[in-house]
DNA sequence: CCCCCTCTCACTTTCAAT
DNA sequence: ATTGAAAGTGAGAGGGGG
């Protein structure tokens, strides 16, 4: 309020001094305009009320019945008697002078039009501030609007309308000072609520008058104020949508802020929104592509994994091996100390003196080449030259073995068969070794590249096969420097069965069929080895069985016969285990 | 269903900047 | 002179109330 009524006074005092200058136009025209100067004073005396009340807008209602009031006088007066109306309110008076010219319309509605119109000129002040001439403009578009428009045009012809009318001259100069203070509609838009000071009275009556227009204009139809507001709602509209276009360039990115026009802002964005697609579509490329290599990472790495993890057993096996290998050989050795020690020690010795690098394939392929005639047909065996010539490599010989032996055994030996191997065959083509561990001359079984089924097929095999005193161990050669942990005496393929392990063979052997290559040996000495450990066997008692002569004569097939009483029933869960069980020490055989 | 109100669009005019 | 922005105005569509 306070701030109104500030600008109230600002306003009344220009009024007052516009009211001054008129009233010396007046008092040059005419004498009848007194009585207009007595209304005048009367609308002075309301304006002032108005500034008291400080609630313009209706009250230039009031003072518009007035107003038409004075009309009605003016016609008899020419054009002058406008300037005595005052800016303001008095603006309808020279209004009603101009009226008088196109009064018609306004008798009837004059009263509560003339304060509406009052504020939608200035609006129209505004945009015709600076010229009477321009005013003239307007009006022809206001034609559009003839009934409304007597009411609005009164107001606004008292400055505009006189212009074009007659009485401009006077008229005129005193519309332009109200017409600079015009610049409101610029304001308008801004906001009624507080027109910045420099809007003048006419400025201050318009914001209060414009909001009683949209009240009553608006309940009018076709009324001007309608136009008033349409023209407001309008320009907050454009103003909206103005900011949605400053906020759009202010999103995208090198636009210029001032030397973009709209159409060019849409352009920018149109085409920041295309190429931010586009970066999306590669950037989705590429995540595809890294998911692709992320996928195929890990699956080389579960490769690696796993071959590790075979690796690993191996060499928990050959761990497990060492650990429990050692007092076998000793039993072993004990046990053959008898008969073969001088050749176990020699061959343990030639072990330990150089690992055997027997190639794995060459051993694969005699032992091929050896299992088609597994018959005691290579038992004629030469007396080698040598104790050690060609080591016989057996070990390997487990993978024929193997593929062969699932359809051969019918012995419900659980262990040999165990779930790994099969996988693990696969994924080994590594040579598989059986390496005499040094220590204590004991047996060790290797297998450098094989699984632990591998290994435990080897273990099956060389216990299955006939022959040999201490568990067969060969010391191929295989060139893999994987596992060299045997001895280094290179011609080293003998082989070697526990006795313990003759027991287990026997008691395998009833079970398990023959195994197909009985150290198919083509070395004598491998030959000359297993027969002897099967004598052996016969020496310890277990000949007792009858088949081991047969051994001697076919130390292949022989295992099948050998059968140890005292296993009989009893149930080899692993392979492993039957190759290292001490259960079975020579003095048990021998005991036996 | 009609009337009213609000919102939006299209056209025109005006003004300012280049 | 051209161009773009701002403004004024009329007309129509859609929604809500009586």
């Amino acid at each position: 309020m306070s701030i109104e009524t500030l600008l109230e006074a600002a306003r009344f005092l220009e009024w007052q001094a516009q009211q001054q200058q008129r009233a010396r136009e007046e008092q040059e025209r005419l004498r009848l305009e007194r009585e207009r100067e007595r209304e005048q004073e009367q609308k002075r005396a309301s304006s002032l009320a108005r500034l008291a009340h400080a609630l313009p807008v209706e009250e230039p209602r009031i003072e518009a019945p007035p107003l038409p009031l004075s009309p009605p006088a003016p016609p008899p007066a020419p054009p002058p008697p406008l300037p005595a109306p005052a800016p303001l309110t008095v603006i309808p008076i020279p209004v009603v002078t101009n009226s008088p010219q196109s009064l018609p319309p306004p008798p009837p509605l004059p009263p509560a039009a003339q304060p509406l119109p009052l504020a939608p000129r200035q609006p129209a002040l505004v945009s015709t501030p600076g010229l009477s001439i321009k005013e003239p403009a307007p009006l022809p578009t206001r034609p559009q609007v003839p009934a409304p428009a007597p009411l609005l045009p009164d107001p606004k012809t008292t400055t505009t309308v006189v212009a074009p009318t007659g009485s401009p001259k006077p008229l005129q100069p005193l519309p332009t000072p109200i017409l600079t203070i015009a610049p409101h509609p610029g304001v308008q838009p801004q906001l009624a609520p507080q027109q910045p000071p420099p809007p003048t009275l006419g400025t201050l009556k318009l914001a209060p008058a414009e909001e009683a227009k949209s009240s009553e204009q608006k309940k009018r139809p076709g009324g001007i104020g309608t136009r008033e507001v349409h023209n407001k709602l309008e320009k907050n509209r454009r103003a909206h949508l103005k900011e949605c276009f400053e906020t759009l360039k202010r999103n995208i990115p090198n636009v210029d802020d001032k030397k973009t026009s709209n159409l060019s802002v849409l352009r920018t964005a149109l085409r920041y929104i295309q190429s931010l697609k586009r970066k999306e579509k590669e950037y989705e490329h590429e995540m595809e592509r890294l998911a692709r290599e992320k996928i195929a990472t890990q699956q080389r790495l579960a490769e690696l994994k796993h071959e590790l993890s075979q690796w690993m057993d191996v060499l928990e096996i050959d761990r497990v091996l060492r650990q429990t290998g050692q007092p076998e050989d000793d039993q072993a050795s004990t046990s053959t100390a008898s008969e073969g020690e001088d050749n176990i020690d020699e061959d343990m010795e030639e072990d330990r003196a150089g690992p055997p690098k027997l190639n794995h394939r060459p051993q694969l392929e005699l032992l091929k080449s050896t299992l088609p005639t597994p018959s005691p047909a290579s038992a004629p065996l030469p007396p080698p030259p040598h104790p050690h010539p060609h080591s016989v490599a057996l070990s390997p010989a487990h993978l024929p073995v193997q593929q062969q032996q699932p359809p051969q055994q019918k012995t419900p030996l659980p262990a040999p068969p165990p779930p790994p191997a099969t996988p693990t065959q696969t994924l080994v083509p590594a040579p598989a070794h059986l390496v005499a561990t040094a220590g204590g001359g004991s047996t060790v079984i290797a297998h450098t590249a094989t699984t632990h089924a591998s290994v435990i097929q080897t273990v099956n095999h060389v216990l299955q096969g006939p022959g040999g005193k201490h568990i067969a161990h060969i010391a191929p050669s295989a060139p893999s420097p994987a596992v060299q942990l045997a001895p280094a005496t290179p011609p080293i393929g003998h082989i070697t069965v526990h006795p313990a392990t003759l027991n287990h063979v026997a008691h395998l052997g009833s079970q398990l069929p023959l195994y197909p290559q009985p150290v198919a040996v083509s070395q004598p000495v491998a030959v000359s080895h297993i027969a002897h450990t099967l004598s052996h066997q016969q020496v310890n008692g277990t000949a007792g069985l009858g088949p081991p002569a047969a051994v001697m004569a076919k130390p292949a097939v022989g295992a099948q016969v050998v059968h140890h009483p005292q296993l009989v029933g009893q149930t080899v869960l692993n392979p492993v285990t039957m190759v290292t069980m001490p259960s079975f020490p020579v003095s048990t055989l021998k005991l036996a």
